[in-house]
RNA sequence: GCGGGAGUAGCUCAGGUGGUUAGAGCGCCAGAUUGUGGAUCUGGAUGCCGCGGGUUCGAGUCCCGUCUCUCGCCCCA
């Protein structure tokens, strides 16, 4: 199916990389993996979201089910996170910190690191409205990215769209602004100047850029909590060590973002570079009927992140079972189950010579063959092939497993 | 959703202006080596030429449709 891809042994690995690692990080910060279901009622993304983003207005894969009710697929996470904690009643105990990892789904023209089926990580910080929250989450996202080993691909990037009062405010002027140049921008941003004139701030129209060029900065817009409150942010990082780019330009595509906004971007991937972004979501635990509570998080995309890592060790050097003679199948099983039992890993062919096995051993990378029967057998031993050294020793059954130790 | 490129063996690709049995390298299989893998040598099989339709005496090659991938736009992770 379009924009669907099927996870195999070494896409598998790489997509299982980055969620152990980003899960094992998150944990330390005290973000809990939580998991929510992958449909919600479609208002739920409609009311967080807001119904002029793209998501919603053309991106979902909505659908009736036997009721009537109207479902949808989710787009992305936070929603459901949202849901989640209003339902089961978390704001007694705040902060809540949830780091979650699933498919998302989105009709979108596929393109490399785009795809309807995708999977993200994420995480929720909820119930803490000081810029500390904003700090320990993006720093989480650094040191994920850090250990993940593509640190040096990206580049962090922050902006802040203000408390809502600074936002009106510069929205308005930003609208006044453009509509006097309304006759120069492009197409699409005619149609955002009414739906979303923020996003025309980071068109890549050239003739749109020369009109935001002499755009007011929405700096000049913020009231003096809002600015405080991004000074904050930006002091933490720094603290922190974590290096970041001031991008005027830089908005959100979703109606519930507010002060922090961030995103990690990298040029490896062609036009897809944002590898892990987010950003202060105070109004949206509201908005979708819960008790105020202010919110800060972020999603990252696995596949990106799985095309930027290295390639992962592969799976473990098994051991390999091969008979010297015939008849020897029940025997060769039951070695391998008594060494897997004893933590080793371990493969036995199903058929063939001697010399076909030992090639498919090769095959398999085995770290050593382990020879039964023939004339060692009626010793009550087994020849230990070293499939490195080619080095053959002959080892008393009894003595298997200790000498195996060395192959582990 | 809009615009460009591509689809030939398991993989990477070659197949001027249509012309019999569609090729290479790598990989795969078999043998040289019936108690031993990797290296070498010898031999072998690769295939609805993405799918459907059309033009033609004849289509991998030209035309239309369709599917998938890919690049850019849009959007975003």
């Amino acid at each position: 199916m379009r924009g669907t891809h099927d996870l195999l042994a070494d896409a598998m690995r790489r997509h299982r990389k980055v969620e152990e690692t980003a899960a094992t990080l998150a944990a330390r910060s005290g973000f809990a993996e939580i998991a929510t279901p992958i449909f919600e009622f479609t208002e739920v993304f409609g009311r967080s979201l807001g119904d002029t983003s793209d998501i919603v207005s053309k991106e979902m894969y909505t659908f009736a089910d036997k009721g009537g009710d109207s479902l949808t697929l989710r787009p992305e996470g936070t929603a459901g996170v949202v849901r989640a904690f209003i339902s089961g009643r978390l704001h007694q105990q705040l902060p809540f910190k949830g780091f979650y990892r699933g498919p998302m789904f989105r009709h979108e023209r596929p393109q490399k690191g785009r795809l309807r089926q995708f999977h993200q990580i994420g995480v929720e910080l909820l119930g803490a409205a000081e810029p500390l929250a904003d700090v320990e989450v993006i720093a989480l996202g650094y040191d994920i990215l850090t250990a993940l080993g593509v640190a040096d691909l990206v580049q962090l990037e922050i902006n802040t769209l203000g408390d809502g009062e600074s936002r009106d405010i510069y929205r308005q002027r930003l609208v006044d602004y453009l509509r006097g140049h309304s006759e120069r921008l492009s197409e699409d941003s005619q149609l955002r100047l009414e739906r979303n004139p923020l996003r025309i701030l980071d068109s890549k129209d050239p003739t749109d850029r020369a009109v935001i060029e002499g755009a007011p900065a929405m700096s000049a817009s913020l009231t003096d909590a809002a600015k405080q409150f991004f000074d904050r942010v930006c002091e933490g990082l720094t603290a922190l060590g974590v290096a970041f780019q001031l991008n005027e330009r830089l908005v959100r595509g979703l109606d519930y973002y507010c002060h922090t906004a961030f995103e990690f971007t990298t040029d490896a991937l062609g036009s897809q570079g944002a590898v892990l972004a987010g950003g202060r979501y105070d109004g949206l635990v509201a908005a979708l009927g819960g008790p105020a509570t202010p919110g800060v998080g972020w999603a990252a995309g696995v596949e990106r992140l799985a095309m930027l890592i290295a390639e992962p060790d592969g799976a473990k050097r098994p051991l390999v079972i091969a008979p010297l003679d015939d008849g020897r199948d029940v025997e060769v099983l039951t070695l391998a189950q008594r060494l897997r039992r004893a933590g080793f890993t371990v493969e036995v062919g199903f058929s063939g010579n001697l010399g076909k096995r030992m090639k498919r051993a090769n095959r398999l990378n085995a770290r050593a063959a382990i020879l039964i029967g023939g004339t060692e057998g009626s010793r009550g031993a087994a020849v230990v092939r070293d499939m490195e050294t080619g080095e053959q020793v002959e080892v008393p059954l009894d003595s298997l497993d200790s000498h195996l130790e060395r192959f582990r």
